[in-house]
DNA sequence: GGCTGCTATTTGTCTGAGTATTGGGGCGCG
DNA sequence: CGCGCCCCAATACTCAGACAAATAGCAGCC
């Protein structure tokens, strides 16, 4: 027992904090639950308190919890978390996800994207067409089964938000980039392929290279839909 | 000296965090910058080691800043920031916010709000409708002047959100609240009515109970249009 | 000039004590 | 019986001080 909670990579609260966000947001601890009192939580991670405070206090600014002295730290309605959030939004996958929330973030995807496709038509600049034609250069030689391929598909949708010259547009980064990575995972693990994404990746660079905000905004939005179809999610309607 | 931190109202660790937060997000403390060592710091606010750690840890989950022993704590670059987050939100508008960032945030909400109208007038139940009926009649009997009015303003862009049955456009119901209230702020500063929005917000609401969808989302973008035109930000373009 | 090992600084972790808050139960009173 | 008040215990909160670990920068060596 007082299994030692995996060799340490990182800072000891960090550790905690991942291991509890993750046991939250995949549904071990419902919204509404109590948790242990930190003396025996932390006991039962061998950790100290402060270090399953210091925990608790990231957990809290996410808004996956809240305490209060006598009742306890209790989870919170899935609605107060801030799914946003980079880190939630990767514990998330560590479990499985419900194709509920999967679709969810495609719909998210396909209302901000195609308007940010849109914005960068408008205002990019060359130093924003240069880092959307090396994405797209990288992806033609990597391929997409391969991580650097896959880094740079997200690099180009990077580039894009970058592009709309909006901090709050660019916020969403993460958001997008768990959406994109779980289409690329989701068919390397059913192999098949659907068609091939690059041509349409290329229109969305040409469209936003070229101004043409209309154009990039339709070229965006069948982007996307083919991502949706290829996860075979039944369309949200 | 050693300024006895405001009366405690809260928890002192959230104390700590919001006025750090504060300080970061307003520009006291600029990205890259080095805070004061964790004693130090302490020491001058006149609160213990742990709960100055403690808040430190919950502006670090926001993207705020990062920690690293013998470095210090580090104000992070703006774009590592969670800006969509609530709290941190908030802290922005404690101090000046700069147009640029409203308009980013009106922007935000003229992508959002008329996909999402779009979508709630596919979706709404009655109890929607309902919703959005009742924040609609409070806005008309109070007036937008009234804490009572404005408060029934965000239901109703709440009311929308949830329609929509999608959690992760619900998560951005602070942001667009951040931007509706700031509106009503301006007007009642600088005493200038513009246009009643009352009428726009009822034929949002009468095309979302319809189901009319393209309808919704003209009514919603012309809403929000309104409210940019108001605050006498110059439009983005 | 570059590598190597030392060292000082800073955060990280631990412990144990005492404080503040508050939900709930008991008790009195009408 | 019902209602309000007070007390109590459980819990998080705050504090203080010590030691550990990591690491940037420097000195010294090859």
């Amino acid at each position: 027992m007082t299994a030692p909670l995996a060799t340490r990579l990182k800072r000891l609260h960090d550790t905690v904090a991942d291991r509890l966000g993750v046991a939250i947001v995949t549904g071990v601890h419902q919204p509404g639950e109590l948790l242990e009192n930190e003396v025996q939580a932390s006991e039962r991670l061998s950790v100290s308190r402060s270090a399953y405070r210091e925990a608790v206090r990231m957990l809290a600014a996410k808004g996956l919890v809240e305490s209060r002295p006598k009742t306890g730290t209790r989870v919170n309605p899935r609605r107060r978390w801030n799914l946003l959030d980079p880190q939630v939004l990767g514990w998330m996958f560590e479990g499985e996800v419900s194709p509920q929330f999967l679709r969810d973030l495609f719909e998210l995807r396909l209302v901000v994207e195609p308007a940010a496709a849109e914005l960068a038509a408008q205002r990019r600049d060359a130093a924003d067409v240069a880092r959307m034609d090396a994405a797209l250069d990288e992806m033609a030689r990597h391929g997409l089964g391969k991580p650097e391929g896959q880094a740079a598909d997200q690099r180009f949708h990077d580039a894009i938000l970058q592009a709309t010259r909006n901090e709050t547009l660019l916020t969403l980064t993460s958001t997008i980039a768990a959406a994109v990575s779980w289409t690329t995972r989701y068919k390397q693990r059913n192999g098949q392929l659907g068609r091939d994404p690059l041509p349409d990746h290329q229109a969305v660079g040409r469209a936003i290279a070229g101004g043409d905000a209309a154009g990039a905004r339709a070229a965006m939005t069948e982007l996307v839909r083919l991502a949706l179809a290829d996860t075979e999610l039944s369309p949200a309607d």
